[in-house]
DNA sequence: TTTAATGGGACAAAAAACGTCCAGCTAGAA
DNA sequence: TTCTAGCTGGACGTTTTTTGTCCCATTAAA
C-alpha cells in the first residue's frame, strides 16, 4: 500500500470498513444481478434498510441501476470494481493472510477472498468466480480435469465463463454416485463444466456400498477400467474438502463406517478419502474414484473450501497435501486457521 | 489523481468533504499549537462540538496530543499533513483553479490555498506559510526585498521560519508610513523580516499628506535619496492588494483623495497607487516609495492576497501587473475571481 | 495568588438512522 | 391471456446518534 492510502487510512479510519461495506454490495449485486433489496440483503448478509442505504447511494453514483426487474451494475459500476479489487484486498489484510496461510499450509499459493460464506451465501459464488479464473487460465495448457461434487464445485461451475468453446477439454468425474444430492455429485459437475467451457465430459456411474464381490467385479468391466486409466493421465484435479462428520451424514454412511470415522478421529474428507488431524488416512469409501496417489501425480491440483467452519478440516487435508495444490478459501475460514495455529503453538 | 483514487471517490462521496475537514483541522492545530478547543473552534470557522468530535478521533488516530496546555499534532501528524498536503489540493480542485486563474490573470503561477481567510482567520496563517516557504526558496538567488504593509504581509514575517541567519539579506520598506497601525507598516514588516531571516532592513519615515513643497524639499535629502536608489536596484518585490475604498478610510484620507478615488471608479490599491476595473491608475498617494516602474524592474514580484473580499481587487490589479509577478490567495478569492469573470463573459 | 486557558464530564434537545410495513408496478411463468 | 413472484418507492413510529451548551477541576503562566 502507497504512503498516501496510508495516511488516508489514518485521517478516515472509518473509511476502510465502509469501503469493504460497499464493495461487497456492489460485487454482490454484479454477481447476482439482477436482484431486488430483499434478496440481496439476505444474500449479503445485512438489514433491508442498510442495503437500501448504499444501493441509493450507489444508484446517486451511477454505480448501479434499477429496474423493475432488480438492480444491474453499471458499466462504471464494473470499472470500480476492477479498480478497487486490489486495494480491498488490501485493506482487508487479505494479502497478509495469503502469505500467512501458505506458510501454515506449507503450499505456494493461497488465495483468500472477503467474507465469510458461513455467514454471507454469496461468498461462495465470489469463490467460485475466483477458481473459476484460476482455471480459466489453467485450461490454456492442461486438457485433463477431474473434478469431484459438493456444493462448493458447483459454485464453480456456475462461475465459469461460457467463452468461445474449447474442445479439447475434457473433464472427469472424480468418484461415482456418493449418496450426494445429485445436483452435487462429481458426474453432474463434470457434465456442468463441459457445457460452460464447450469441452467433453467422461461420468462413472457405480453405486454405493457394493459388496466386496461385486465391487472387485466392476473393477474388471472396461467401461470402468477405462476411467481408472483416465484418472492416471489427469493433468488438474479440482475439488473441495469436506467435514468428515458432516460427509459422513450427508452420504448415508453405514453405522458401522461412521464408527470407522468416529474411532479414527477423522476431521476432514476429500476424493471419499477420511482425514485425520494429523492428515493421516483414516478410512476410505470402497468405491470406484481416483486413487491419491493419482491426484499427487498431477501437475495442478486446486482445492477449493471456505467458510470458518472448514477451518478445521483445511487444516487437517494440507498436514499431508501435494505440494502443486492451490487453495482457494475465505477470509473467515482463514482467520479461524490462523486463530486454531496461534492456539496450537501456545500450548 | 490516479485510477485509484477516483475509483474510491466514487464509491465514496462523503469522503472528499471529510478529508477536507479534517486535514484543515489538523493543519490548524499544527500551525497554532498548542491551542484549545474553544480557541480553535472559533479560528477554525466551526462548533465546539464538531471540533470535539474530530479533535478526539484525530487523538485515538495519534496525530494529536492534548495536553493542559493545549493540543499539539504529533510526529505521525505532521507526516499525515506532508503526504496528504497535494491529495487535499486534489480533491478541492484548488489545482484546476490555479490553471484557470493563471489564465484569467495572465500570469504564470498561481497559488491557492484551501478555505476563505474572510471566513477563517487562521486561512491568514496558510497564506503567510505558503507565501514564506515562496520566499525562502529566492531568497538563494536574491537579496535585496521591498516589502509593503498590511495585515498579509504581517502574516507572511510570522511564518518565516528562523533557519541559519542570512546577514546577505535586505529587507527594503517600500513606503514610509502611510497612516496604517504601526505594527501593519512597511517599516514594521521589513523590521520583522530582517529579525526573522537575520538580514538587515532599510525605513522609509516620511509623513503623509505633505505639503507640495515639503515634499520635495524631503525628496532631496540624502537619507530619502538613498532609499530611492535601493528601490532602483531591487530583486524581488512582496506586496498586498487591498481594496481600494478600505485602503483610503484605514488611510484617513482627506476628503478630496476619497473624492478623487471614488470619482475615478478606484477598486484596487498597492504601493499607495489606486486602480480602476480595467487596471488604470486612478490615483497615487503624494509620498516617498517606490514606483510602479521600478517595480516592474524586479526580477520577481510576489502579491499576496486572499479572500473573497479581495476577489475584485484582485482582478482589478492584475489587468495590468507585471507578467513575473506570482499570486498567492485563497480559495474563497479564487472562486469568487472565477465567477466574477464567468459573468463577465456572459454579458 | 490570581487569571485565563485547558480537557473532560454531563445532559436535554434535535436530527438522523433504522426496522418494518404497504402499495403499486412489471416481467416472466403458466 | 391471467397469475404470481419479485421489484421499487413511499411512509412512519421507534431507536440511536449527533449536537449545542453548560459546568468543573486542573494547570500553566502572569
Amino acid at each position: 500500500m502507497d504512503a498516501l492510502s496510508v495516511a488516508q487510512r489514518k485521517l478516515m479510519p472509518e473509511m476502510s470498513e465502509l469501503l469493504k461495506k460497499r464493495y461487497q454490495i456492489l460485487q454482490t449485486i454484479y454477481l447476482e444481478q439482477p436482484i431486488g433489496r430483499r434478496t440481496l440483503s439476505e444474500v449479503a448478509g445485512a438489514t433491508e434498510r442498510e442495503i437500501r442505504k448504499e444501493t441509493d447511494l450507489l444508484r446517486n453514483q451511477q454505480l448501479i441501476e434499477m429496474k423493475t426487474a432488480g438492480m444491474t451494475v453499471t458499466s462504471q459500476g464494473v470499472e470500480v470494481l476492477e479498480k478497487l479489487k486490489v486495494f480491498v484486498r488490501e485493506i482487508s489484510g487479505l494479502t497478509d493472510m495469503e502469505i500467512e496461510l501458505q506458510t501454515i499450509l506449507g503450499i505456494s499459493k493461497v488465495v483468500i477472498l472477503p467474507q465469510d460464506s458461513d455467514e454471507i451465501p454469496a461468498v461462495k459464488s465470489h469463490i467460485g468466480k475466483e477458481a473459476a479464473r484460476l482455471l480459466e487460465v489453467l485450461f490454456g495448457r492442461y486438457k485433463k480435469i477431474a473434478v469431484t461434487g459438493g456444493s462448493t464445485m458447483a459454485a464453480i461451475s456456475k462461475e465459469l465463463s461460457i467463452g468461445k468453446p474449447n474442445r479439447a477439454l475434457q473433464f472427469i468425474a472424480a468418484r461415482g454416485g456418493l449418496g450426494e444430492d445429485v445436483l452435487h455429485q462429481a458426474n453432474t459437475i463434470a457434465a456442468a463444466f463441459a457445457e460452460k467451457t464447450g469441452g467433453s465430459f467422461k461420468t462413472l456411474y457405480l453405486p454405493d456400498h457394493l459388496s466386496v464381490e461385486a465391487f472387485a467385479m466392476m473393477m474388471k468391466e472396461p467401461v470402468i477400467k477405462e476411467m481408472m486409466d483416465l484418472y492416471d493421465q489427469t493433468d488438474i484435479v479440482v475439488h473441495g474438502i469436506g467435514n468428515a462428520e458432516e460427509m459422513a451424514v450427508r452420504r448415508h454412511s453405514s453405522l458401522e463406517e461412521v464408527e470407522k470415522i468416529r474411532s479414527g478421529g477423522a476431521v476432514s474428507e476429500a476424493f471419499g478419502y477420511y482425514f485425520d488431524k494429523d492428515g493421516k488416512i483414516v478410512y476410505r469409501i470402497r468405491t470406484a474414484g481416483i486413487q491419491l496417489e493419482q491426484v499427487q501425480k498431477a501437475s495442478t491440483i486446486l482445492a477449493v473450501a471456505g467458510g470458518g467452519s472448514k477451518a478445521r478440516a483445511i487444516l487437517s487435508y494440507f498436514k499431508n497435501a501435494p505440494n502443486p495444490t492451490v487453495l482457494v478459501t475465505d477470509e473467515g475460514a482463514a482467520r479461524k486457521i490462523i486463530e486454531l495455529t496461534k492456539k496450537l503453538e501456545e500450548l
